[in-house]
Order: C-alpha cells, then structure tokens, then sequence
RNA sequence: GGCGACAUGGCCAAGUGGUAAGGCAGAAGCCUGCAAAGCUUUUAUCCCCAGUUCGAAUCUGGGUGUCGCCUCCA
C-alpha cells in the first residue's frame, strides 16, 4: 500500500514498525464550538484510511485526542459562566454525537488533554534538561534554532520563517521563533514545576501520542493546515525530547471549499454538520467527500451534494441478490478495489468499482451485490434502509387515510385496496393511492414479485 | 515576498508516456396501465505557447488563471 507521506512529499510502501500492526494518531478537535463540514471531511478521510487499514488485516490502534484545554474554551467559559470543564465537556459530547451520525467509527483511544498533563510537564522536562527548552518568568519555551530540521516538514526555509515571527507583549522569548511549551496561568491553569500554567497547543499531541501510541509510531494524520506550524512543533518537541523519529508517515487531508475560499471558523463561511444532516444522510455526505482524493479540495455546494444524493441512491439500490458467504478475495472488482485504496487511498477510483458492482448487481451476477455491500462497508456505506417507527408508520397511515378518505390500518391494506383496482383495470384509483403514498413519503416498486414500498427518507 | 498545490465533457471527477474510468444532469429506446426502480444506447482530445519523443492530458521550459500555508484553524 502506498501512502503520500507530507514529509518526504513523496508517494511511499506503508511498512508499519512492527509487523501487522499500525499505530495512528489523528489530532482531534477543540471542543468549544459544533463542528463544520471541514472538520467532517478531515475525520471521515482518516476514519476510512482506519477501517480499509483494519481490511487489510492490520491491527489498528487509533488515537485521536481531545484538546479541552485552550482559550477558546476559557473565554466561552467566562462568557457563559460555566466552568471550563462544563463547556468542554458539552461540546465533546456534541462532536461525538456528530461523528457517530456521520458513521465514523470511534477511535480505539480518545485521550484528553488534561487527562495527560503529567506526560507534558515529564517532556518539558527532559526539553529543558536537554537544553532545547527555557522557563522564562513561569513561561516554557522550546529553542527552534537548537533543532536543524525545524521547518522541514512545512518546506519552509528557516529565515523566511524568521522574518514573520514576532514576539508578543508579555512574552520572555529569547528569540522570535521559540514557542511556548508552557504558559503561566494564574486564573486557570494548573500546577507544575515552573507554576501554575496551562500547556502549549502543541505538547499536548506530543504528549497524548507518546502516552499511547510511543515515542515513535506510524502514521500521524490531520488537516493540512495543522502542517505548520502544529505538527512542526510536534516535530521538534517529540524528536528532541525522545532522541528518536517521531512520526514515520504524515498524511494530511485538503479542504472543504465554499466560494472558492477555505471553509472555516475564523472566516465565518462554514456549515455544521448538524445542519448538513438536516438535509443530506450521512451516506450523501461521505460519498461527497470521498468522490474526491482527499489531498485535493473540495468545493461545497448544494448542487454537489445533490449529485452526490443521487449517486449513492443509485448503488443503495442495488438489486439484492446472490450468496452472503463467499471468498469476495477471488473476484476481479475486489482486485481493483484493493489495488485503488492502496494506491494512496484512490476513493473515486475505488467508487468507480462500486458502480460497476451496483450494474452487475442490478444484472443478477450472483456475488455482485453481496461484494458490494462489503466494500462499500470499507468505505463506512450504510446499507441499511430508511425504516419507520411503529408510531411514524401509524401517523403515516392517518395521512394517507385521510387523503384517501378512507380507513387503513396497515400498508398491506393499501397495497391490496391498489393491487384489487389495477386488477380492475381501475387505474383512476390506483393512481390516487399511488400519489397520496408519494405525498406522505413512500414510493411504492412495482415488480413481477409485487409491489414493496419504502419511506424516501 | 517565501513555500506548495491545482487547471480534463453541461457539473463533479479518475487517469503520470501508447491513444480519455466512474457519478450527476441531458437525449433516445426497452420495461411498466401510468409512475418509481432497472436495462440499452448516446455527448471530450484534456487552460495557452514552445520543446523532448515514433507517440503526451500524462515529461521539460515559459505563460495565464485559481486556491492553500507562512497567525488560531480539520
């Protein structure tokens, strides 16, 4: 499998560090506000590079923390006056539900920042002890020039970085470069050896990834604008506190674009998940992310995602059919759908292949459906239909008997008062069944086996 | 200013040297009492210029345009 790896800026095999096994980290949200449509592209690229690498019968541990301590979440704090607990903890349960409705599968640990301070004050520690890093005035800061590769990842030569640094007022840096590690905070922060204070942004992913995952592991993952100076830092902070490498492959995902112009939340231009499943299923909303390489941008639009809706109720209807238990490894479609996603994670190639299994499906060849649904699962497809609850089903019923203007209690009722009049040739009555049902939402299929009927949401 | 990415049919999008996948939308036909679903057929020479090559969307150089990072940001 070959995977772009941002540092080297190259297409590279995947061998993971130890033999079957894959450690990946993804950096996780800040939870001070609802997600948006770029942060669900960012964790459903990751959340299928996890399930296709757990496909290939790796043994995946996926990690993806929890920042919940950051000023974002200090000031909707004071704002709101809630502790800074209540409000971090309100929002990672809203980013969870939003995952859990997008069908991402939950990583296997999702760590919280200040559940791993202890690790960061041990690796300011060893920095400071090694002399890559400084207290000034209850501050830590990290010594950019002492680490040579500092900017290799971003590409960024180290006096062009220089001449957009600044040091802020209030801040004891010995050069423009440093960053904190560690910040004093009487307010709110918490104890440590250079006092009370709060971590820096970045030692909290150094942290959390050597806690769980070790000094060095296989993949790091996240938005492309977390390359600098974000994972920049981690860099520097892990290499020089570990001696060792850090990450063995960066993978970084594009954007969501909306007007041509970066979706996100400084710009105000976003959509939140929330929102966007108001009108699109979670299915829509991944086979649009994944109709893209995830390198690339993607430009949001409602024309899209109508596109995308139609596209995924054509494969979702793919005509059930032929054997659940067979070795899908022996067939052709499975070949390429594999040699796709190992080609740097190629979705709309290995979407292409999905279709051409929904035509053989809708062809009764007997393994097409069967091998579709479980590619398509790699993928994070749910196949499962739209179904009513009892009460939205006798709500319905009501609807459509009122339309009518008769009584029904069940849809087999209908079905049968219909079934009686096409009989009849009574098409004038069978027709006014048929448009009260669309009315109320259910499409009836019409097909030699009979008439079956389906909610349209 | 520095660094990087992208430019393929009406729309979205694969394709890194051998003659343009797939999806959406459109058209025609089949099926159907009608419809829905499905099936069949159907629409491109790849931003511009120059070069390398027997051969380029694909490589090289030069343009033009768009976007991103360099500050919190998925």
């Amino acid at each position: 499998m070959k995977l772009h790896n941002s540092y080297t800026n190259q297409l590279e095999e995947f061998v993971p560090i130890e033999e079957n096994k894959v450690k990946m980290y993804v950096c996780g949200p800040t939870v001070y506000d609802n997600a948006h449509l770029g942060h669900a592209r960012c964790y459903i690229t990751w959340d299928v590079l996890y399930r296709y690498l757990k496909f290939k019968g790796y043994e995946v541990t996926y990690c993806r923390n929890v920042t919940d301590v950051d000023d974002k979440i200090l000031k909707k704090a004071e704002k709101e006056g809630k502790t800074p607990e209540e409000v971090s903890r309100f929002w990672y349960n809203k980013f969870s539900d939003s995952m859990k409705a997008l069908n991402n599968l939950k990583p296997d640990i999702e760590p919280f920042a200040t559940k791993t301070l202890g690790e960061m004050i041990a690796i300011n520690k060893d920095l400071i002890n090694k002399g890559y890093a400084y207290e000034a005035d209850g501050d830590v800061y990290f010594r950019v020039k002492k680490f040579p590769k500092y900017g290799y990842l971003s590409k960024q030569p180290i006096d062009q970085l220089e001449s957009g640094a600044r040091i802020e007022v209030g801040e004891q840096k010995e050069d423009p470069l440093d960053f904190a590690l560690w910040k004093k905070d009487p307010k709110f922060g918490y104890n440590s050896p250079w006092g009370v204070g709060r971590p820096g942004w970045h030692i909290e992913c150094s942290a959390m990834s050597r806690k769980h995952l070790g000094k060095t592991i296989d993949i790091h993952a996240g938005g492309a604008d977390l390359i600098f100076p974000h994972h920049e830092n981690e860099i520097a902070q892990s290499e020089c506190a570990n001696g060792c490498k850090f990450v063995n492959y960066w993978l970084h995902n594009g954007f969501v674009t909306i007007n041509k112009e970066k979706m996100s939340k400084s710009l105000g231009n976003f959509l939140t998940i929330d929102d966007l499943l108001k009108n699109y299923d979670a299915n829509t909303i991944r086979f649009f992310i994944l109709t893209n390489h995830y390198r690339m941008p993607v430009e949001f639009s409602d024309e899209a995602l109508q596109s995308a809706q139609a596209g995924v109720k054509r494969m979702l209807n793919a005509r059930k059919g032929g054997e659940e238990n067979i070795d899908i490894t022996q067939y052709d479609e499975y070949k390429a759908f594999v040699e796709a996603m190992d080609d740097d994670l190629n979705t709309s190639k290995a979407l292409a292949v999905l279709f051409d299994l929904t035509n053989k499906a809708n062809k009764d060849v007997p393994y097409a459906y069967p091998l579709l649904v479980k590619l398509a699962e790699t993928l994070g497809f749910t196949f499962d239909k739209a179904t009513l609850s009892e009460e939205e089903l006798s709500e319905k019923l009501k609807e459509i008997s009122a339309e009518l203007g008769e009584n029904y209690n069940s849809m087999d009722e209908i079905i049968e008062k219909r079934k009686a009049a096409r009989a009849e040739k009574n098409w004038d009555v069978a027709d006014k069944i048929r448009i009260a049902l669309d009315k109320a939402g259910i499409i009836l299929k019409d097909s030699k086996e009979g008439t079956t009927w389906e909610s349209k949401a």
